[in-house]
DNA sequence: TTGAAAGCGCTAACAC
DNA sequence: GTGTTAGCGCTTTCAA
C-alpha cells in the first residue's frame, strides 16, 4: 500500500496526501483529515528508504567509536543517543577495536551514503586522515581528540588532571606520583596534556618534578597495578598515586592492599572519568562531561546537516568527586563500598 | 556521480554497470574491469538510500532495548552488534526508559519500514502486543522474555538462580534468603522462574522454604539493600542472600558491612548476570550467555529477513563463578578486590 | 553478455 | 489549496 492508494482513498491528488502526511503545510484541514483517515484505514506505511532516496536525506547519524565496553566511550554515546534522537535521527554505532577494523569502518562509511553525518569519538586523527585524503561525503565531528581538524568538541585534560594532583596537594602529600597511560595506535593522539597537568599542579605546590614518580601504563587494570607495584617498591615510595583513568586506579588501589597498606589511609589513590564504577570501589576521580560532550556533537553534527554553521556550546568543566580512596573521607566509612 | 555517469564513462549501459559494480555474474571479465575502472576514477559512491529503495532491504536491524546503561543489556546488544555486523547490517539502537518511550519507538518503527527486522530485548511481551494489535511488517525475534510468542532466545532463569542457592547449600548455609526483584511494567514477566528456582534448590538439600526469606525488591543497589537490611534484622536472621542481580547483590554486601559483619564470613552473598562490576567487588555470581543470545538473536533474524526457517540455535548455560562474597574462597583474600 | 527501459515510493516544483 | 508530473539512483526484467 503506497502513498497513491492513500490518495485515491482519500480522492486528492498523491501531491496533497504526501503534503498531508508529511505535515508540511498547503493543506486545508478537511483534505488533510480524509487522507489521515484514508492512511490509517489502509494501514499505510510510507516508506523509509524512498523517502531517504526522494530528500537524500537518511535521518541516521553514524558514530565511530572504540572500545564499544568502555565506559567512558559508553556515556558519551549516550550522549550522542540522546542528542540524535531529540531531533529523530537515529544511531549508528560503529564499533572500532583496532585500526584495521577502522579503516574498514570508514571505508564503507565513506563509500555508500549511509549516514547524514559522522561523530568520530576518541578516535586518532591520522588514523581518520590517513583514510580519508579526501573529503568525505558527510559532515564530521569529533570528540575527544587531541589534534582535532575540523569541528571538534574537546575536553580539557590538563585541567581534568591537575585538579586530582592539586587535591592530594591539598592533603600534604609531597610525593606524588602520576600513572599516565600508553598512546595506542587507535585512540587519539593526547600530547601530553595529562603529563602537563600534573606537573602544573606540583609546580603550583612547590613540589619538585621527579622522573622516576612519571609513569606510563597500559590502559587497564593490571597496566595500573603493575606500574603502582613498581612505584610502592621504590625506596623513596609514593605517598599518594594519580591515574589516568579509573580502571587503572582500580589496579593501583589492588597494589597499595597487595602491600599489606590501606588504600586512602596510608596511600592516596585517584582515578580519572568518574565511570560507575569508581562510585563502588570508593574511587576519588575526576568526572568529565562525556554525555554532554556526546550530546553536542549529535547537536552540532545535526546542525551541519541543515547547513548551518557549526556552533560548538560551552561544556562543563571537569570536576573533581572525592571519595574514600584519596584519604579525604576517611571517616565517612573507609573501605565500605557506599554510595554518594 | 551516479551509475549512469560510471556507465557512460566506462562506455557501456546502466545495467552492465549495476551487474559489474554488485558483482551479480553476468558480465565478462573485460567490462567489469573497465566500470570498477570508471567508479574509481570518477569516486562513484552508491547512493545507500536508494539501493534500499531499489532492493527493499534496508541492511539495518532494530534493537529495543531498555536502560541502556544496564550491564547486561549491554552485553547483550554486543552480540547483537557482532552478529550483526558479521553480515554487514547495521544496528540501531533503540533505547526504552518507560513504557510512553517504547510505545512510541515501536509505532516509529512500525510505521516507517526503516529496519530489516526488530531484536526486542527483555521487553514485556504485553507492551510489544499493546502497541501491537497487528501485524509488523518486518520479522522480530525476542530476547529474554520470558512469555515469548514467536521466535525468542531464552535462558533459563530457574536453572540460573538454583545454581547459586545450590551454591550456598554445599557451603551448609541453612538459612537462606532469596531477594528476587520487582516487575516493572516496561520488562519482562518472568513468571515466577527465579523463585521457582530457588525453592527447588532449597528443596532438594532439604531445607524449609520460609515464607520470611524470599522477598521482592527494587532492581536497584538500594533496593537490594533495604531488603537485605531487613533480612539481617529478623529474629532468625538468614545466613545468606541470593539476589535476583549483581546490583542488588551489591547493595545487600553494603548492609552486611553496614551491621557490622562480613561478607562471606559472616554472611554470604551471592548476585545474578556476572557483570564486569562483580569481578572488582569479588562478588559470587552466575554468568549468562549474554553476548551468546544477542549474536544468535541477530542470526536468526537476519534468516527470517531472508526468508529462512528460524533455526535457534542451543546456547551455553547460566554457570557459576565463584567469588569471596559467598564465602566459599575466603583464604584467597577476602576483601581485596582481586580479578579472576 | 549486453543495453534499454520499466519501475521501486516518495517529494517538490509547477501550473492551475 | 490542489493535482500533475518529473525526477531521486539504483536494480532487474526483457529482448536482442
Amino acid at each position: 500500500v503506497t502513498i497513491r492508494d492513500v490518495a485515491r482513498e482519500a480522492g486528492v491528488g498523491v501531491g496533497t496526501a504526501s503534503r498531508a502526511l508529511a505535515d508540511s503545510g498547503n493543506v486545508s484541514k478537511e483534505s488533510r483529515a480524509r487522507v489521515l483517515e484514508a492512511a490509517d484505514r489502509l494501514g499505510f506505511r510510507p516508506s523509509f528508504a524512498a523517502r531517504a532516496f526522494a530528500t537524500g536525506r537518511t535521518h541516521t547519524i553514524g558514530a565511530l567509536v572504540p572500545f564499544f565496553n568502555r565506559h567512558y566511550h559508553l556515556a558519551i554515546l549516550q550522549g550522542v543517543q540522546a542528542g540524535a534522537s531529540a531531533d529523530g535521527n537515529a544511531l549508528i554505532i560503529y564499533n572500532v577495536e583496532n585500526a584495521e577494523q577502522a579503516g574498514k569502518n570508514l571505508r564503507f562509511l565513506a563509500s555508500t551514503r549511509r549516514v547524514d553525518a559522522l561523530i568520530v569519538v576518541a578516535l586518532s586523527t591520522d588514523l581518520v586522515r590517513k583514510v580519508f585524503p579526501h573529503e568525505l561525503p558527510f559532515p564530521v565531528v569529533g570528540v575527544d581528540r587531541a589534534t582535532p581538524e575540523g569541528v571538534s568538541i574537546e575536553v580539557n585534560h590538563a585541567q581534568g588532571i591537575h585538579l586530582a594532583v592539586s587535591h592530594l596537594c591539598g592533603l600534604s602529600h609531597e610525593r606524588i606520583a602520576f600513572i599516565d597511560r600508553f598512546q595506542d595506535p587507535i585512540s587519539r593522539q593526547t600530547g601530553n596534556d595529562r603529563m602537563l597537568g600534573y606537573k602544573k599542579a606540583l609546580a603550583e605546590a612547590g613540589l619538585p618534578s621527579m622522573e622516576s614518580y612519571a609513569r606510563l601504563a597500559d590502559y587497564s587494570e593490571d597496566g595500573g597495578n603493575q606500574m603502582a607495584r613498581e612505584l610502592l617498591a621504590l625506596p623513596d615510595a609514593p605517598t599518594a598515586i594519580a591515574c589516568a583513568s579509573d580502571i587503572q586506579a582500580i589496579g593501583a588501589m589492588r597494589a597499595v592492599r597487595e602491600r599489606g597498606l590501606s588504600v586512602g589511609d596510608d596511600i592516596a589513590v585517584t582515578g580519572y572519568h568518574d565511570v560507575e564504577l569508581a562510585r563502588y570501589v570508593g574511587l576519588t576521580t575526576v568526572k568529565l562531561a562525556a554525555l554532554e560532550m556526546g550530546q553536542a556533537a549529535a547537536e552540532v553534527a545535526i546542525a551541519m546537516v541543515e547547513g548551518l554553521e557549526p556552533q560548538v556550546p560551552a561544556l562543563p568543566a571537569p570536576e573533581l568527586v572525592v571519595r574514600e580512596s584519596s584519604g579525604a573521607t576517611i571517616k565517612a566509612g573507609r573501605g565500605v563500598p557506599h554510595r554518594e
